[in-house]
Formats: C-alpha cells, sequence, structure tokens
DNA sequence: ACAATAGTGTCTGTGAGACAGTATTGT
DNA sequence: ACAATACTGTCTCACAGACACTATTGT
C-alpha cells in the first residue's frame, strides 16, 4: 500500500542495412548517467500508460511508429536505485526509414543492432532481451513484419524483415506462396519497384490481417 | 511525476466438470462493495510483483497454483474511483481438485464458469476477458494444459482440459499422438487409472517441454 | 454378452521445403 | 550477351484430420 513511481520505457526497434536495431539514448543526469538507456520516462498525472508511451516517444526521437504494444512491467524492489519505480515496457517498430534518431529531449540518440548493444542503465538489458524475444516470436504467427516496412513494400523487402530479425527466413519463392496465400497479408499495389539492377519487384501495401495460420517457422 | 498505487490482480483459472472456471472473490469493502472481483490487492513497500500475487492469492484462497504468469498492466486513470491506482495483473492456473476456494482475507470465493460471469468490478471484466484469450492462445502453442491437472493425469483428461478451454479438441487418436511425439510433453508413470468403467487409461506426469512445435490448432 | 472407454493402424489431403526453370531488368 | 534479381511451377515428405478397428475394463 505504498505509493510508487511510475515509469514507461519503449524498446524501439527497426531494420537498416539488413540488421534488426534497437533505439537507445544516452542518459544526462543520474543515475547512470553517460549510459545507454531505452527512451522513457515518468507517466503523469491523469495519462493513460499508452499516451505517455507515445509522448515519450515523440520527445526522444522524431519518429513516427507504425506499431506499439505493450510488453510487460518490471517491478523489481531494487531496479532503480532512486527508490520505488515501477517501469511498464512497450514495444515499437518503425519502418526502416527512419533516420533522424536525435529528438529534443534526449542529449544523443541512435540506432544499435540488437547482438551488439553496449551495457545498459538499469535493468534495460533485460527488458531489451524480452523485447527481442517477443518480436521474433510474433513474427511466427503475426504479420508483424509488415509494421517493419514502409507504405508500400516489396515482398523481397518483406523477406528482409525476417532474415534481419531471425538471422534467417524462408526461401523467396516459399515465402511468398505464404504470404500471398495469407489473406489480407498483402495486397497488391499495381505499381513496380522500378531502378534497381534485376526484374523489378511488384509493390505491395499493408492488408487488415493480423494473424498467420499456420504461423511461419522459425529456422 | 505522480506517485500512483499499485496493486495486483490474479484471474486463477481452473477446470471443474468440463467447464473453465474463473476464481472470483465478493468485495468487502467499498468501491464496489458487494460486487464480484479479482482476488488481488495493493503491493507492499519493497515487495516484488510476483511475490505481491501470490500472496495476495495464499491470503485470499487456499489454493497451490501450478503457473503464474503476467498477463499485462492496466493503467487508465479513471479505472479506480479512489483515484491514480494502476493494477498489474496476473495469469494463473490451479488443477482441477482445488475444491476450496475460500480463504482466510475474503468474505467469499467461487468459482465461476467463464461463460456465465457475474457483472465484475473495475474493469476486471476487460482484465478477465484478456486472461481467458491468454491462455486460449497459449493451449495452442504451449504445454501449458498439463498445468491444469493433477501430478499425474490420463490423456483423456488432459484433452478434457482443452474441450473446455476451448469448447472444442483434436479427437482422441490424433490428440494422442501430437502429445507423445512431443518429447517431454507427457511421460509415461507406469500405473493406471483402475475403477472406472472402461479400458483403464495410463497415468503420466509433465515432462520438461514447455513449447508446441508445431502448435495445435484451435477448432 | 454387452456397453463403455482406451488405445492402434491406416488413408488422405494440405501445405512446407527444396529447387528447377522462366521473366524482366541493367550493364 | 550476361549478370542479377523477381517470379512460377513441380516434386516430395511430414503431419493433421478422419475414422475403422482392436484392447481392456465393469455390469
Amino acid at each position: 500500500m505504498s505509493p510508487v513511481e511510475l515509469t514507461v520505457d519503449i524498446a524501439l526497434f527497426t531494420v537498416r542495412d539488413d540488421r534488426c536495431c534497437l533505439l537507445l539514448v544516452k542518459r544526462g543526469i543520474a543515475p547512470h548517467r553517460g549510459r545507454w538507456a531505452l527512451p522513457g520516462g515518468f507517466v503523469l498525472e491523469r495519462e493513460g500508460l499508452e499516451v505517455a508511451a507515445c509522448r515519450e516517444l515523440s520527445e526522444e526521437t522524431a519518429i513516427e511508429v507504425t506499431h506499439l504494444e505493450q510488453l510487460r512491467t518490471y517491478g523489481d524492489p531494487k531496479r532503480d536505485p532512486r527508490g520505488r519505480v515501477v517501469s511498464v515496457a512497450y514495444v515499437a517498430l518503425a519502418p526502416g526509414l527512419a533516420e533522424p534518431a536525435g529528438g529534443s529531449d534526449a542529449a544523443e540518440a541512435r540506432w544499435w543492432p540488437v547482438d551488439e548493444l553496449p551495457r545498459l542503465a538499469f535493468d534495460h538489458a533485460r527488458i531489451a532481451a524480452d523485447a527481442v524475444e517477443r518480436i521474433r516470436a510474433k513474427l511466427e504467427y503475426t504479420t508483424l513484419a509488415a509494421a517493419f516496412v514502409g507504405e508500400s513494400f516489396t515482398l523481397p523487402e518483406l523477406r528482409n524483415v525476417y532474415l534481419a530479425v531471425w538471422g534467417d527466413a524462408p526461401d523467396l519463392p516459399n515465402f511468398r506462396r505464404k504470404v500471398l496465400s495469407t489473406p489480407g497479408f498483402a495486397e497488391p499495389v499495381g505499381e513496380v519497384d522500378a531502378g534497381a539492377v534485376g526484374r523489378p519487384a511488384a509493390r505491395y501495401r499493408r492488408g487488415p490481417a493480423t494473424d498467420l495460420h499456420p504461423p511461419i517457422r522459425r529456422g
């Protein structure tokens, strides 16, 4: 029956150069000053949790996210040296084109490949690991991969999301068969991806589907 | 940056008479006095979240749970009329034999079939619905069903868990093939389920497996 | 003997994985 | 012409679903 401080922390992912990357900000104040951490901060009075997560994201970065979901809540009494601070963690996704990571609030913000993360503040290493596992799992049985690509995308692009997040993916013919046989995963938009070498790929946009039955199996 | 009150609420499920049931307690104090609610209460100073959930469960019921996992956190600023109260919800499972629902703290406690729940206090209807969906989903791709049965169980018993939770299940021959071809789901214990009419069923115990690949598909 | 339930064997269709072959572009 | 990439077609194997059949108990 003790009052606690409530924070939100956001694990924001994107795919850049065929690698799955996580956004980190360098802390400007104690505790853990100078160390890298997940973006986040205190929840305001009368502010919903998801609203707080969106607000913190737009304060610390200038990125439009395509997906935001609650991950879980971390409440170990010793996780913050300042006292009892409980954190509700969120997972967010942004399309690969999101370059400008630095926002107004944070001194410094950077994309880090998830397999080369630096030492993190608080229990953020644990949160980041849980977040990575969550998105790896959800690529199997949902259409979440489409949240990693832009408004319109090609099937090879979509497959590269799986490659980046899993380090492995079905071969392109079988992947294409799977995606196209799932109504509402990807809908043809009629255009074509001109300019590059090789045969141009057809462009698609996200459909209304959210679940994959049966799932795409991880290598 | 406002202090909030933190609670845990537990959705404790079991299977009784081939129905999936949820434990509810009747509130003895305002707000929502006299209304049914999920068991739970305030998190103590320096108390971990999962510890708090276990403590509240043993205070309000006398049931040994076989599974406990965090569901999600509910933080709508208006969810509790007393002010800012954020609740971390847990899902718990108990074997079907757990009869004595009433504990020390609560005035009254009862098992309710999940498809016949009464009006619930606060946003507990939403929490309960999310919890039901969580266990339905996890039966598909994990060995969670084994947490609904006792230390030793028969395969028809295990199948009845699916029947109760989903309202549907694979037929027994195919179910048996699936379970036995998953190493570590159910391990034969050598005994037999004597006494009842019909051929006695062999007894098994839970193995170390947690995931099902590929999943058991819901009807 | 019969009903009831547990357990085995078998057929079939779907779909994933592998991969050969075709199409369409830039150089 | 050739390399490179997108896309199509086909073969095979694993496995889920359906269901006929056998086994073992109580009445």
